[in-house]
DNA sequence: TATTAGATTAGATATAATCTAAACTCTTGT
DNA sequence: ACAAGAGTTTAGATTATATCTAATCTAATA
């Protein structure tokens, strides 16, 4: 992905393109696989000579919030992102907490009647259970 | 709900009836708001004479292990929990965090196609946005 | 180029979750 | 009844995760 397409992805959003926000976006959109914040924190110091785990944590809030860049929440564990490209579900692992993307399909949102007064922004799918590699050791322990 | 069902609940998954445990899982059924663990933990210490927050987590573990309850991890905050009654989806509010139940409706589970290898132990459906106090906020601001 | 809202920084602080090793308590077998 | 062992609990330390602060800096605009 250039370097220029991620400046206008950003600035179509209404935000300012800064080094560090910049390193951030292009991080998630060239790593699939769910980054945590500490392992984007990481990669970002490369990139940019330094860079706070505030400004970080405050990059992705921005990018969650335009819509950008999606957040999955791990209980007991780090959050994990990653840049919205092509819709897709979420599957978690008991075991090793890896986040996959599973293949997108329509699902299909509550009745405005059980909605209320409520907005909603997203709906999710969260599929739990084994990974492959989990479930393989999982069976022939 | 009566003290004895707690325990056969207990005892039908296999877990021992400890005063603890006991304590979570009442209060879990009691309490239909969806607890954070500090909630929980300080709830449980009003009726045992006095117990450890290590034991308010591990028996929050067994319990989610053994199907009795359900976590719900919410980003950048503490984890959410309630005791599996009527089955039902969640609503979690981007500005205060709250979890609301959402009324149950069926949901597709993936191919198997799409599943490989994977176990899935559970299809959650977990909607964002604002709840109705935030979205009146927002709105009226 | 001056202005300024918005962004960044290092480090402190707050919050959440887990670990540790010793003590305790159910349950089972004799 | 008692011993033994698996499972449970404990207080407090430790680790992990996330946010805050106030000073400084910078990108976008006129």
């Amino acid at each position: 992905m250039g370097s220029d397409a991620v400046r206008r992805s950003l600035e179509d959003s209404g935000l300012r393109c800064t080094a560090q926000r910049h390193a951030v976006m292009s991080f998630l959109m060239d790593h699939k696989g769910h980054p945590t914040v500490a392992e984007i924190f990481e990669a970002v110091n490369r990139v940019v000579p330094r860079s706070s785990r505030a400004t970080t944590y405050n990059n992705l809030r921005d990018l969650v919030k335009a819509g950008l860049v999606c957040e999955v929440a791990v209980e007991g564990r780090a959050g994990r992102f990653d840049a919205k490209g092509m819709q897709h579900h979420h599957f978690i692992c008991d075991r090793c907490g890896n986040v996959e993307d599973m293949e997108w399909y329509d699902v299909p949102r509550p009745a405005s009647r059980s909605l209320g007064k409520r907005i909603v922004r997203e709906c999710q799918l969260i599929l739990r259970g084994l990974c492959t590699k989990c479930a393989r050791r999982h069976t022939s322990r």
